[in-house]
DNA sequence: TTCTTTGTGGGACAAATGTCCTTTTAAGAT
DNA sequence: ATCTTAAAAGGACATTTGTCCCACAAAGAA
């Protein structure tokens, strides 16, 4: 549920490092800042250096449908160069953020010159498909008690990081059914939320 | 909710004109048969040239996920050849479908060779998880009522193209569900579902 | 014809989930 | 310290969706 993509994060670091012109920079994001908005022209690809973000949509209804939450080495704003057409998504910062900024004519030149990082992209492109296909089809036909334990069977801290709004707009539920379900869990896995503890 | 990518088609098929060793092949596909089936082994790239497939997720608990509708010029098993993993999906043939066959190879050698082809390869990535991305958003915050209409838009004749169970499935709900909210929406655009015809 | 079989539609009930609202707690701001 | 705001927890009820089952009609087999 956290994405992640090290060997990238790397590769580019590497690239900065040998980038004489400073074309790659690195910038902050405070905690809700918006990295990328929604419905926005999109300039550049980022990347995230160090810290977590969110990636959501949010619909006419006003719900907020998280789409990905973003670890170091995980990639943005590519879709959108690529396709030419604005942010579908809003990517914020859930903790201080330091991230990679990389301009789209510097994106499109290491594309036709860089076959590393043009199989680099491929990959990354074709894992978030598959991941997000993946999701889905398990979303739709697991109960929400079953979700919950995947997630917290993967990131045991679950609820230490991210908070039960993040939470229930990931799964695509509202806090009042995550919290009905979460008596259930107490019996294994989460020590921090055990009815002793209450 | 039926992909299509004509311009795509338009090149590979001009590629294959000019593909002196047959390496690009054409093949045809009853209705019903698998051209891919989940987790297993694929080694080609394939292309629909017309006709309509099917491409769904099986879950452990026997639930079909369907992801999308392919139709002409749509692509699949780039995925698994780029992640060099299983398939994630089944492509099942829904009418008498063609397709081109385009071997491992070959594929990797346009990826490499041709800058067209490649750039083509990733739009097409990049439109698939844009696409993917704001229709399980929408699905996530509307209700199936709206859901159905809004495919209805897309495409009025629905239900004379694809079986009641696989537009359940494309939306992740049952078959009763769907007939539940049919008689809804018969004040507009579905003359042939329409309380008179019945 | 008569008998299956299959697909379709829908009734009745159960289960899951959302909505609305209240209370409590925690965190931040001044 | 006090005030304000945001997050968390959960009760009560409404709505949505699924499950199970039955009735009916169409299609095919003998």
């Amino acid at each position: 549920m956290i994405r992640v993509n090290c060997t990238f994060l790397d590769y580019i670091v590497k690239l900065k490092l040998s980038d004489s012109n400073s074309l790659i920079t690195e910038h902050k994001a405070v905690v809700g800042e918006k990295i990328i908005t929604q419905k926005t022209n999109v300039q550049s690809v980022y990347l995230i250096k160090d810290g977590l973000a969110k990636c959501y949509l949010t619909e006419e209804t006003g719900n907020d449908f998280i789409q990905e939450f973003f670890g170091a080495g995980e990639v943005f704003g590519e879709i959108e160069l690529i396709t030419n057409e604005f942010s579908f998504c809003t990517i914020e910062a859930l903790v201080p953020t330091s991230y990679f900024r990389i301009p789209k004519k510097t994106f499109d030149n290491l594309i036709k010159e860089d076959p590393i990082f043009n199989t680099f992209l491929l990959e990354l492109l074709a894992s978030k498909i598959r991941y997000t296909a993946l999701r889905h089809s398990y979303n739709q036909s697991h109960t929400i008690e079953e979700k919950l334990r995947s997630l917290l069977n993967e990131l045991p801290d679950l609820f230490k990081k991210i908070a039960k709004n993040d939470i229930a707009n990931y799964l695509g539920i509202t806090v009042r059914s995550l919290n009905r379900v979460l008596p259930n869990l107490n019996t294994n896995s989460i020590p921090h939320l055990g009815s002793s503890s209450q």
